[in-house]
RNA sequence: GCCCCGGUGGCGGAAUGGUAGACGCUGUGGACUUAAAAUCCAUUGGUAGCAAUAUCGUGCCGGUUCAAGUCCGGCCCGGGGCACCA
């Protein structure tokens, strides 16, 4: 997926990764063994000629796992990011076929987009080719990686076997009122020559270019997303799958508001109300002035002729400011009277209407009652135009009838109302509710809830995109192209040489023929596409189904497989990516295609869990062209191989923590998978071909000395691997505990390497290292003679742990005094308290400590410490 | 401004309230080698000491506890999200 902000596009040189393969290999290859690069594509073809990870999702005989990373944007070619996103999720895969699931783990390509476009512009070609192009390179780098992808399930979101149904998928939005076009003031980008959605723009800029964007009123095509703004959010806490701040991000984004909705009346104009939204309704009789936004339709019908001129200049102005200048917190308040009054329902006095920018024209209702005692916003327009401010909440921290409004401390708290008529002397909560309830009673107004999320804004200007199916008929109007003439196929005769408007709209053949499907005179076809983050937003749905050409997907293989068990990507899809997948799951749900029935709440969420990774840096930055800091992955695979770049790129930092890529951290890796080699190696000289991986051990009450020890070590790492894997994924603790097993057999004398125990460390070593480093293991898997025997590692289960083996002998116990550590001695870790505690005292060095003092108390922690507490 | 998340050696990072610094990177010394590379061994938080050892040490201040990197309160710093959302 396009993270926008890596969206600079680059265009792969012509190398292959067949040229790849064939460069010499430097020198730190050249010592004897192990070599990568021809064991890994051994292995590659063995597995692809297999098709070992093909899924059946008919399969019923095992429990489902859908294992999914973010599928990309084909950019051009893969950078460290999605390597570490890929080696996360393919690790994670494979861990779960190991332990007996059935895994889904598939891959496609988020392929319609902007930078395909503009590469197309640049050199006057086809971004399709542009396309495919890349996406044949990048799917080279994923094979060479060693990645577990079911490849027959690959979709591309530009070809029109997946287009079709994101078409359909819109015309079931609009045929359940949830797609509609209207006009509306939307951000667009002049760099893009299109619009964007709320989502797309970061601090006033595009997500894409950063450059600034500018309100324009154009009629566009929305999804209703709001109307699931209520579920999107009460769903959250059940997310327990993922990061609190990708939740916390989502709620935020939404920001539910509860209040009122009321309408003030027009001095001398009895028809006209005006609708105001406040979240505050317990401060109304301190509204002394009332502000619409520049664009409120009312604002015409408002001003008095003295005012227009005033009045359309400042419209003028605000139009020509970008969202930047107009939003910024710290800008003065700027703003133009109407002329006009409306009165407060509440204390029937005169307000004056005013115009200004602080009020948005796509909140609440575009207009607000000004409250200058209890807002601040409020309160510098009012300093700054001198109007009135009338306290009506008592702040506590002032003396009765001691106004808050000599200061700037606006106090905008709960409180206890004043001057607020019959309501006066409850409190802002019970005032909240009083006053709703009477505006309900009279007839002019309402409780409200109101959210920040605004409807998806989905159509854009460009080409490289789904068409919209939609076509447009004078007698008609806009109608939806039948769903049996799907799809409405993107054009090729098209010139992009031309400039300020989209390449589509210079195609002969889109418009040809085209009649209207209900009255079958000549029609025209909405040249505008859709978002990418459309097509992005239900490709989960596809993978499951991807080969079905009467249906977007079978409901009873969704129901089957969803939800994605673990989703990895970036946290920069916190909001836009994940909350539009939600909603369409949701929307689709509802529409009874997901064959969930109808109150199943597995219908609504299609991530349980979701793990977001931290970005790849190097020297403490993020990896860029401009920096020079970019590390090629091919570059890593051709020195180290994939194996060392997997191991590697998991090993440093957990994998939600920004990973700092060091150079002498791959060679550490690729120096400690030789000596994984180099102790098979070994092994390989003097043993006989094992015949399966059940090894005939001797009886553990039988093991002693360091065979004992030995098997201890591969339980205890068995089961801390497991654990570290299975709770929160910290590869980087599972890589340190291979490590330190590796370490311990590299020291094991030669009578125990003769030992069965020391072959079935060797045999659930490779187990444990399978998922990371899936090639060497394999090879010497069979070294051993276990793939000749019994087939590939990967296919194998996961070791079981000894319980028993996992206690220890002898333990270390410490010895505190006050809490400081003073002494050490050996115990079991059965020892009784009385006698740990008797040993700690006849130590001699804590003899020492204890002279002449008092012992208060002593606190025995069996098989840990004994701390001895004294005066 | 509001809301989150962090702060541990030279560096990346480990530590169910119980030996702070696992594992690795870097550095230093040594073995092997004609030499280098590779490999192996030792060492690597600060201070004092030849040493055993002592002492300080997880952003700062305080608290709870026999015991705090970990829990609580207050601050400082860094990162992120939202931001004129009525």
């Amino acid at each position: 997926m396009d993270n926008g902000h890596a969206a600079s596009a680059s265009t792969p040189e012509n190398a292959t990764s067949a040229d790849i393969l064939s460069q010499a290999l430097p020198s730190i290859l050249q010592i004897k063994g192990y070599n990568p690069q021809a064991t890994e594509t051994k292995w590659q073809k063995a597995w692809e000629a297999q098709g070992q990870f093909r899924t059946d999702t008919a399969d019923k005989n095992k429990p489902k796992y859908y294992a999914l990373s973010m599928f990309p944007y084909p950019s051009g070619r893969l950078h460290m990011g999605h390597v570490r996103n890929y080696a996360i999720t393919d690790v994670i895969a494979r861990f779960k076929k190991m332990n007996g699931f059935n895994v889904l783990h598939p891959i496609g390509w988020d392929s319609f987009g902007l930078p395909a476009e503009n590469a197309a512009i640049k050199n006057n070609a086809s971004p399709k080719k542009w396309t495919f192009d890349n996406i044949a390179f990048m799917s080279e780098q994923m094979k060479r990686m060693g990645l577990s992808y079911d490849w027959d399930r690959e979709v591309y979101t530009c070809r029109e076997d997946y287009y079709q149904w994101t078409q359909w998928l819109f015309l079931y939005l609009y045929d359940k009122g949830l797609a509609y076009k209207k006009e509306a003031p939307v951000n667009w980008c002049n760099e893009c020559n299109t619009v964007l959605a709320n989502e797309q723009v970061i601090d006033g800029r595009c997500w894409r270019d950063d450059s600034l964007v500018v309100k324009k009123r154009l009629n566009q095509w929305f999804f209703k997303i709001t109307d699931y703004a209520d579920r999107l959010l009460e769903n959250l806490p059940q997310l327990t799958g993922w990061p609190d701040r990708v939740t916390l991000m989502q709620k935020n984004w939404i920001n539910r508001s509860t209040g009122a909705e009321i309408e003030f009346s027009v001095e001398n104009k009895p028809d006209t109300r005006i609708a105001v939204f406040t979240t505050r309704p317990d401060t109304i009789f301190g509204a002394t002035y009332m502000v619409l936004a520049p664009e409120h339709p009312l604002v015409a019908e408002l001003t008095t002729p003295e005012q227009k001129q005033a009045v359309d200049a400042y419209i003028k102005a605000t139009q020509l400011k970008s969202e930047i200048e107009r939003t910024a917190t710290d800008k003065e308040k700027t703003g133009v009277a109407l002329g006009t009054f409306t009165i407060n329902p509440y204390t029937q006095k005169k307000m004056p209407i005013w115009i200004s920018d602080y009020a948005l024209a796509e909140y609440g209702t575009g207009a607000l009652m000004a409250v200058p005692a209890h807002d601040e916003r409020d309160f510098a327009f009012a300093k700054k135009f001198s109007l009135p401010i009338e306290v009506v909440v008592q702040n506590p921290n002032n003396p009765p009838n001691n106004p808050n409004v000599v200061s700037d401390d606006v106090y905008t708290d709960y409180g206890t109302l004043i001057n607020s008529g019959e309501f006066d002397g409850l409190s802002s909560e019970e005032a909240k509710e009083k006053i709703t309830a009477f505006a309900e009673q009279n007839g002019f107004g309402q409780a409200r809830v109101q959210y920040r999320l605004r409807d998806w804004l989905v159509s854009r200007q460009r080409y490289w995109g789904a068409p919209i199916p939609i076509l447009y008929c004078d007698a008609c109007g806009a109608v939806p192209v039948p769903k049996d003439q799907l799809p409405v196929l993107l054009p090729e005769d098209v010139d992009f040489s031309v400039t300020g408007k989209s390449p589509i709209e210079t195609s002969k053949s889109f418009q040809q023929n085209v009649n209207c499907p209900s009255c079958a005179k000549p029609a025209r076809r909405e040249t505008d596409t859709m978002d990418t983050f459309v097509c992005s937003s239900w490709y989960y749905l596809r993978f499951l189904d991807p080969h079905n050409t009467e249906k977007p997907f079978d409901p009873d293989i969704i129901k089957r497989w969803m939800p994605v068990d673990q989703y990895v990507g970036g946290i920069e899809h916190a909001i836009l990516h994940l909350m539009y997948s939600r909603f369409f799951m949701m929307a689709l749900h509802d529409g009874d295609c997901l064959g969930f029935a109808k109150e199943d709440k597995k219908g609504d969420e299609p991530f349980a869990n979701l793990l977001t990774q931290g970005m790849v840096l190097k020297d403490g930055a993020k990896m860029s062209k401009s920096k020079g800091n970019v590390v090629a992955p091919d570059d890593i695979f051709n020195e180290f191989g994939a194996d060392t770049a997997r191991f590697f790129i998991l090993s440093d930092s957990p994998p939600q923590a920004d990973f700092d890529w060091k150079d002498s951290g791959v060679e550490g890796c690729f120096k400690f998978l030789t000596r994984v080699w180099r102790l098979f190696d070994e092994y390989f000289k003097t043993a006989a071909k094992l015949e399966d991986d059940q090894i005939a051990l001797p009886a553990y009450d039988q093991m002693g000395g360091e065979i004992r020890s030995l098997y201890q070590l591969v339980n205890k790492t068995v089961a801390g691997v497991s654990e570290d894997i299975e709770k929160e994924f910290q590869f980087n603790t599972v890589i340190s505990k291979i490590r330190e097993f590796v370490n311990a057999l590299g020291k094991v004398s030669s009578e125990t390497q003769q030992s069965p125990v020391y072959t079935v460390a060797l045999i659930n070593l490779l187990k444990l290292l399978a998922p990371i480093a899936p090639h060497l293991s394999e090879d010497l898997w069979a070294g051993l003679g276990l793939y000749d025997e019994i087939g590939s590692i990967h296919l194998q289960a996961w070791p079981k742990v000894d319980v028993q083996a996992l206690t220890a002998d002898a333990v270390e116990v410490v010895v505190q005094i006050n809490g400081k550590l003073r002494d050490k001695f050996q115990a079991t870790p059965s020892t009784p308290k009385e006698e740990l505690e008797a040993k700690a005292k006849a130590s001699p060095k804590i003899q020492e400590y204890l002279a002449g003092k008092e012992i208060k108390k002593i606190i025995v922690v069996p098989g840990k410490l004994v701390n001895i507490v004294v005066g």
